[in-house]
DNA sequence: AATATAGTGTGTATTAATTACACTAAGTAA
DNA sequence: TTACTTAGTGTAATTAATACACACTATATT
């Protein structure tokens, strides 16, 4: 019986949906490409996985590799192999999304050297993109929808002190549609993973807003007894 | 600025987590391995890709190959890329399910040449398996029980008619545990996509089950509307 | 000081969905 | 005919989801 090694068959990639939300719009990560295929074209950040690391690892390197960022909730969420998807080879990707704060402290320092520059994107005003990183987008924006409905990932977007006012705007904003304060609030706080601080809004030229933050401590306590709304 | 082709970087496999139901027990497919490594080990079937096959054509001929069957609901769940995974090298594997019917007219002829045998095993006894096949097993069945909550899955593991009693018992056996009859009679059938027959269960000792059977057609309207438990 | 502005923050009634719960009917076998 | 086994059914109680409107408060403006 003669032993076989697994042959490499495929380039395997990463590709990443990073949302990010700046306190008014939804918006994703895009790079505009330097090289062929797709020269000028925009796309979704994404590289070769190295050969020595797990995809999620690769995810979070190449998500550090395009952001400085590092520690960032990133989910798997599907992988794409249709044969024709990369016109020069053979390309399977896994895709991965990350929710991330923008406008903090820290900007994000994109050390792309295969791009012409990153940017981040209202997802309502989406440039075409090479690939299939359309359809991978599609994807992950549905995966997210389904999620953010069960598990806190929405407070990723934010800062770590938030109004409901702006949890509500990224639910909003996710969804695709209006949700009613109220019943949001009584909703929301009923989870019991939201903390009320004994804090308010600054510089707003109108009442100001209690602020709040995501208790970890708490949502730990119910893991596994699921967040629904 | 040097052109640079897509570099095969890895071994890329599919796993098949095959669902049966034999109408008392819920049994996945595993085989026997005869090769290193994990000779005379227990498995999930899979295979590697062939290059010039997307995922899923390559998930549906390896269940092809395994089985005999074609035409079966099979679904990409969760992609396994830790670098240890296999002994013998890199591969990552793209994991799918299916739900199959057992015992009915067509038997399942497996094909499998790299496996001595291929064998049902009831979930609740699985033997110890070899990679990290416990671990895809165990995603795919939390993956499922979620999915049957939503989608008329279920019913793929039931012969074309069946009785309320018996999909009852597939929900159990998936979701490990007991449910109430009144209610899940009531639910499932509030979905409107079970069709009456008028013809009875045969060949028991006691009082005969109405038959229903799955409605495609009805299904196919409320597409989209999802099914909810 | 008065006023306009803009977002904050709250409660209740209605409806729908979920849960809990137990007996009778029908068929088969002895 | 009786005993046995599973099929089949309804209602009340609870909980969750939805719909809906106005008063409060901080600031900016005049």
């Amino acid at each position: 019986m003669k032993e076989v090694l697994p042959q490499f068959n495929s380039a395997v990639s990463i590709d990443c949906v990073l949302f990010g939300f700046d306190g008014g719009e939804l918006k994703i990560l895009l790079i505009e490409r330097n090289e062929e295929p797709f020269k000028d074209w925009w796309a979704l950040p994404g590289n070769l996985i190295d050969e020595d690391e797990s995809v999620d690892q690769s995810a979070s390197r190449i998500l550090h590799e395009l952001t400085g960022l590092s520690d960032v909730y990133m989910e798997q969420y599907y992988t794409f192999g249709e044969v024709g998807r990369h016109p020069q080879g053979r390309v399977i990707s896994v895709a991965y999304y990350a929710m991330l704060r923008l406008g903090g402290d820290k900007a994000l320092k994109p050390l792309t050297t295969y791009a012409k520059k990153a940017q981040w994107i209202n997802v309502r005003e989406l440039p075409k993109l090479g690939f299939d990183h359309q359809h991978i987008f599609d994807k992950g924006l549905e995966k997210i929808k389904r999620r953010i409905k069960h598990l806190p990932i929405a407070f990723e977007l934010l800062p770590e002190k938030f109004t409901l006012t702006q949890v509500q705007n990224v639910y909003e904003l996710i969804l695709g549609k209006k949700l009613d304060k109220r019943n949001f609030r009584k909703k929301i706080l009923s989870f019991g993973v939201l903390k009320e601080l004994d804090e308010k809004q600054k510089g707003v030229s109108f009442r100001a807003a209690t602020l709040y933050k995501f208790d970890k401590r708490k949502y730990a306590k119910l893991f596994g007894k699921e967040i629904s709304f």
